[in-house]
DNA sequence: GATAGTTTCATACAACTGTTTGAATTGCAA
DNA sequence: TTGCAATTCAAACAGTTGTATGAAACTATC
């Protein structure tokens, strides 16, 4: 225990590093300089490299979790049992688009960090990332109690583009912007939020014709 | 010049590493092995291991955006200048999915290929595709042209929820069976297709006063 | 204030990386 | 066949990486 300073001294140090460079091309010995401290430090304190990359990515995305699932709660226990599915979907991408979006100069080092982390994906994150499985079905189970006449089918691939439009704005944030010229305006989150809430909202709740029967078009 | 032989050879290993373990642990010396051929012959031949890298996604990224140019050139053609928007969706995300999805085990390695450079984002990949912004511009075009009532701003986050929805569905394809318990069947690769397609356009054809007054939802 | 346990430190380690070199080999043209 | 260029090859290079070690410096307890 002791006086942990020089753990979270190399923690700070290597979320800033990772959110400014990427994983790619941040060392174990740019994390320590960084930090002030020994190279050993980080084995001692972390026992590998993987395991600090680790640590830092699981205490944001409980973060964030908590936050999905206290929003659900609280949706599902005002409407006794049951939320509205775009209430629903507000919980499942506000915090994520919230944790990630804003104004660039006052985002902060965690957002950057998992703009990072959604971007480049390296081996102790995947593996994290895979957990979260047991996360999601919570959510399926909210949207299947809100739509009880849709499948479950449709149930999941509402819930994949869900996260689809929240994680790809995240991820390509700047080339939307560019592509733009910077008319879709990712700072005002509020509203990238709203635009992903009503487009997967709509996708759940359209009629199935449209959606099972794909029209066949003219391909080609 | 001359037999070419030892290129293709090189070309062909290294897509096939690539698909089956990812850029982070394959080394020149893997692909030389699998190849057949010297360490020295992949700086020979491609200057260095990124250029490497870099020459097979073009190849295959451009062989998509041919693809996908072709059905939207066509579309218009047929239409007098002006496609539907379901149709020039459809040329958006049909051939990268098209390349990306389909039974596992009869999927190509140029497929598989593709997936991992989806999934992992290396430095000589991601420059290049920060180059498809041209690309890009071509479809806002033609979606400006179908949509002529629609704000730039509207078309260009639904430009960006197509694309969204496509490539997440490519990288997460996994996640998404697990999910799903295999309800969702990615291996129906115009199923696939016609539901992105058919959310997309519902995105971009909705009444406005949805999408832009958020309704505010009841957060928290 | 000696002692035991924790933490820090400089340093070495061992392995792997992409790249280069210069000689050997090959293939083709004269 | 001779000569010249293109290609292949084994070997070494130069650098970096994460990790391990064992001694030194602390810190708190008795």
């Amino acid at each position: 225990m002791a006086s942990d300073h020089t753990r979270s001294a190399i923690l700070a140090a290597a979320e800033r590093l990772y959110a400014d460079r990427g994983f790619g091309d941040v060392t174990l010995r740019d994390i320590v300089a960084e930090a002030g401290v020994n190279l050993a430090a980080v084995n001692y304190h972390f026992g590998s490299k993987d395991e600090l990359i680790a640590e830092l990515f699981v205490t944001r995305s409980i973060a964030t979790n908590r936050e999905r699932l206290r929003e659900l709660k609280a949706a599902e226990e005002q409407g006794g049992g049951r939320a509205p599915i775009e209430v629903i979907l507000h919980a499942l991408v506000g915090p994520t688009l919230r944790g990630c979006l804003g104004p660039e100069n006052q985002r902060s080092t965690a957002a950057r960090f998992m703009i990072r982390a959604s971007i480049e994906s390296v081996p102790p994150i995947r593996r994290i990332k895979n957990r979260e499985i047991d996360h999601l079905r919570k959510f399926a189970g909210a949207m299947r109690r809100a739509l009880p006449d849709r499948s479950d089918v449709d149930i999941y691939w509402g819930l994949n583009f869900a996260l689809a439009m929240a994680h790809h704005t995240i991820r390509e944030s700047e080339r939307l912007t560019k592509l733009s010229e910077g008319k879709c305006d990712l700072d005002d989150v509020e509203d990238v939020v709203a635009r992903v809430v009503s487009v997967a909202t709509m996708a759940l709740t359209a009629g199935r014709a449209e959606t099972k029967a794909p029209a066949r078009v003219a391909a080609r």
